[in-house]
RNA sequence: GCGCCCAUAGCUCAGCUGGAUAGAGCAACGGACUUCUAAUCCGUAGGCCGCAGGUUCGAAUCCUGCUGGGCGCGCCA
C-alpha cells in the first residue's frame, strides 16, 4: 500500500510550508496506529518531536502543520490535532474499500514488497552436531530460522538457508567409538561405550540394525579401520535421519556445508597463513593466537593448540569466511544461548578479515523449557535422554509446534507447554487462527454452490464497524511483514494473525456473507476472499498449514 | 568476579528506536446457536509494569544501582 508513503510526502510539505522544514529530522517523522480508534487509523507525533527544537508549543505546531496540510480526499476524510499535540489522519472510506480488490489483485504476492530487493543474506542455523537425532532446541532454531528467512525473502532478499555440518574432528570420532561399542556387544564381544561417548538408544538400534543386514562383516576388520568405517556410517545415518526430520518440519535447507570439506581444501590452514601473513596472528606459551583483542574481543583466542591441532575456532573462521566468497551480503548465524560468549571472537575474526561490522550478525534464541503435566521435563544430554524434534512434533504435530516457537520473542525463553499444543481446543491459538481460515473457505464453498462470486464492483456497499475493522487489519499486513523482517521478530506475524482472526470472527458473527442481498454479498465475499488471502499468505510465511475445512 | 538474557493480570505472553486511558490469550464468572462451522462471539472481574533513584513537558519503554531466576566465561566443540 503507498499510503503511509502519500501521507508521509503530504505530511513533508506542510511541515515545509509551516516553516519548520529546517528543523525536522527523518527520525521524528514518524507515523503509527494510534491504541484507540477514536484516534484515527494513522497518526503522527512529529509536532512533539519538533517542540524542543523550534521551542514552540506541541499543539501550536501541529494546528499550523494542519492547516498546511493539503487533502486528498481520495485517501484522507481529515484530520485532527489531538492531546497533547499528535495529529490524527483518518482514511476516507473509499480508499480502504478499493484496498481490498488490490489485495485480492496481488494474491499470493500480497504482502510482499521489493523493499530490500537485490540483497542476499544467508541463514545459518539448526547445524546440530551430527551425533544423534535433533532435538527440542534445534527445534526451536529450525522454526524461527526458517521464518526469519521467509521473512527476508518477502521483502525481496534472495534467501539462502545452510545448515554447517560438524562432521570432522574429535565428536565423529567418539560417534564411531560408541556405535563400535554397539556393535561389538551386540555381536557378543564386551567393549563398553566410552565415558564420554554418545549413549542414547539411536546407536543401540542402528547396530542392531547393522548386524541383521550386514552381519559381522565390520568385526572382522582390524580396529582402526573398523572405527573409521563405523564413524563413516554413524555419521551417514544421523546426517540421513536429521534430514528426513527436518523435512516432516517442512524444512528444506538450500545447502549442507561439510567441515570436512573445509579441511580437505585446507581452508583453515590458508587462512591462518592470512593471519599470519597480516600479523593478526602470534605464537606463545607453544600455541597459536589470534589478536581478537584488538578487535572487541576480551581476550586473544587460540588459533592451534600446543599438540598442533587446529581448534574449532580456527576451523569456523574458515568457514564463516566461505560465506563472504559466496558474496552474501548479510550473513546470519542462529545460535543458542550457551554460545553467546563465541560471539566477540567470531566478530572479531570477520572484522580482522576487514568484513563490515554489519554483515555479519548473530541471533541468540533462548532455550526451551518442556512441560508436561505441569511440571518441566528435565533433559540430560549426557544420559542420554533428551526429547526428539521427532517425538514433538509426532505428539503436537508440525503445525503447532512451528506456530508455538515462532510465538514468541526470540530473547525470551520459551516454555513449550506440550499438553497445550496438543489441545484441540479454544486454549490453543494455532487452531484460532487455522479456524479462521476454514471458515472463510467454508463461505466461499457454500457461495460457490450457488454460484454467486466476489464483486468488486460493489465494494462501496462495504460500511459498517466490523466490515471496517476488518479492511484496517488486512492492510496492516505489509506492514507487519516489514517489521518483523526488518527487526527479525516473528512473532509480530503471529500475533497478527491472532489478531486478524478476531477481528475476522466478529465480523462473521455480526454479518451473514452469503444473504438474499446480491450486490452486499458480492462485496463480502471480496472481502472475506482479501481476508482469506492474509491468512494464507502469513500462515506460509509461518510454514503453518491453513486448512480447508476443520 | 565479568558478560548475555529475563522479571508486565492467577498462568503464558505482547507492548520496549520515550507519547494519548498499559493490551491479548488461557483460567474464573455471566450471557449468545432453527442461519455461511459454537474450534466462534459478547460482557464482568482481574495491574505499586521486580525494588530504588535519575534523565524530561512526558518513562513499562532510556540511564545507574539493587533483588531474584536462566545461561555462559577452556590450548572443548
Amino acid at each position: 500500500m503507498d499510503l503511509q508513503n502519500h501521507i508521509r510526502n503530504k505530511l513533508e510539505n506542510a511541515i515545509e510550508k509551516s516553516g519548520f522544514g529546517t528543523a525536522v529530522e527523518d527520525y521524528m517523522l514518524v507515523l503509527e496506529k494510534p491504541k484507540q480508534e477514536n484516534f484515527g487509523d494513522i497518526s503522527t507525533p512529529v509536532a512533539m518531536n519538533l517542540a524542543p527544537v523550534v521551542k514552540q508549543a506541541p499543539r501550536q505546531i501541529a494546528q499550523r502543520i494542519v492547516d498546511q496540510f493539503e487533502i486528498d480526499p481520495y485517501y484522507i476524510e481529515k484530520i485532527e490535532l489531538a492531546g497533547p499535540g499528535f495529529i490524527n489522519f483518518f482514511l476516507s472510506k473509499k480508499c480502504l474499500q478499493n484496498a481490498v480488490a488490490q489485495i485480492n489483485e496481488q494474491g499470493r504476492t500480497y504482502g510482499h514488497s521489493d523493499l530490500h530487493k537485490g540483497k542476499s543474506a544467508q541463514f545459518e542455523f539448526v547445524s546440530a552436531n551430527p551425533t544423534g537425532p535433533l532435538n527440542i532446541v534445534s527445534a526451536r532454531a529450525a522454526a524461527v530460522g526458517d521464518v526469519l528467512s521467509n521473512l527476508q525473502a518477502a521483502i525481496g532478499v534472495d534467501v539462502e538457508r545452510e545448515f554447517y555440518v560438524n562432521d570432522a574432528g574429535r565428536q565423529i570420532r567418539l560417534l564411531g567409538a560408541s556405535l563400535n561399542s554397539r556393535y561389538m556387544t551386540e555381536l557378543g564381544h564386551d567393549e563398553p561405550v566410552p565415558e564420554d561417548g554418545y549413549h542414547g538408544h539411536y546407536l543401540k538400534e542402528l547396530a542392531e540394525e547393522l548386524v541383521q543386514n550386514e552381519g559381522d562383516k565390520y568385526a572382522a576388520l582390524d580396529k582402526e579401520k573398523r572405527l573409521e568405517a563405523l564413524s563413516r556410517l554413524a555419521l551417514e545415518e544421523m546426517l540421513k535421519r536429521q534430514k528426513k526430520s527436518l523435512q516432516h518440519y517442512r524444512l528444506q535447507f538450500d545447502n549442507w556445508y561439510r567441515e570436512s570439506r573445509l579441511r580437505q581444501k585446507k581452508a583453515h590452514l590458508k587462512l591462518l597463513d592470512l593471519f599470519k601473513e597480516k600479523k593478526l596472528a602470534y605464537e606463545k606459551d607453544g600455541a597459536i593466537w589470534f589478536r581478537s583483542g584488538d578487535f572487541g574481543d576480551e581476550k586473544d583466542r587460540v588459533l592451534v593448540t600446543r599438540e598442533g591441532e587446529p581448534t574449532y575456532f580456527l576451523v569456523d573462521i574458515a568457514y564463516h569466511q566461505t560465506k563472504y566468497e559466496r558474496r552474501f551480503d548479510k550473513v546470519y548465524d542462529i545460535w543458542g544461548p550457551d554460545h553467546h560468549g563465541y560471539i566477540g571472537r567470531m566478530q572479531a575474526a570477520m572484522q580482522a578479515l576487514g568484513h563490515g561490522k554489519e554483515s555479519f550478525q548473530v541471533i541468540i534464541v533462548q532455550q526451551v523449557n518442556l512441560f508436561r503435566d505441569g511440571k518441566v521435563v528435565k533433559m540430560s544430554k549426557r544420559a542420554g535422554e533428551i526429547i526428539e524434534m521427532d517425538e514433538l512434533i509426532e505428539e503436537v504435530g508440525v503445525d503447532a509446534a512451528r506456530y508455538f516457537f515462532a510465538d514468541r520473542r526470540l530473547s525470551q525463553p520459551l516454555d513449550f507447554d506440550i499438553d497445550l499444543a496438543k489441545k484441540q481446543s479454544d486454549e490453543n491459538p494455532v487452531y484460532y487462527v487455522q479456524y479462521a481460515h476454514a471458515r472463510i473457505c467454508n463461505i466461499l464453498r457454500f457461495a460457490r454452490e450457488k454460484e454467486l462470486e466476489p464483486d468488486e464492483e460493489a465494494l462501496s456497499l462495504l460500511n459498517n464497524e466490523s466490515e471496517m475493522s476488518l479492511i484496517k487489519k488486512v492492510i496492516d499486513f505489509v506492514d507487519i511483514v516489514e517489521k518483523a523482517a526488518l527487526n527479525l521478530e516473528p512473532h509480530r506475524l503471529t500475533n497478527y494473525l491472532h489478531e486478524l482472526a478476531t477481528v475476522f470472527h466478529r465480523f462473521y458473527h455480526d454479518n451473514r456473507v452469503v444473504s438474499e442481498d446480491a450486490a452486499l454479498t458480492g462485496a463480502r465475499l471480496a472481502l472475506v476472499t482479501a481476508a482469506r488471502q492474509v491468512f494464507a499468505n502469513g500462515l506460509e510465511i509461518l510454514g503453518v498449514s491453513a486448512p480447508e475445512n476443520m
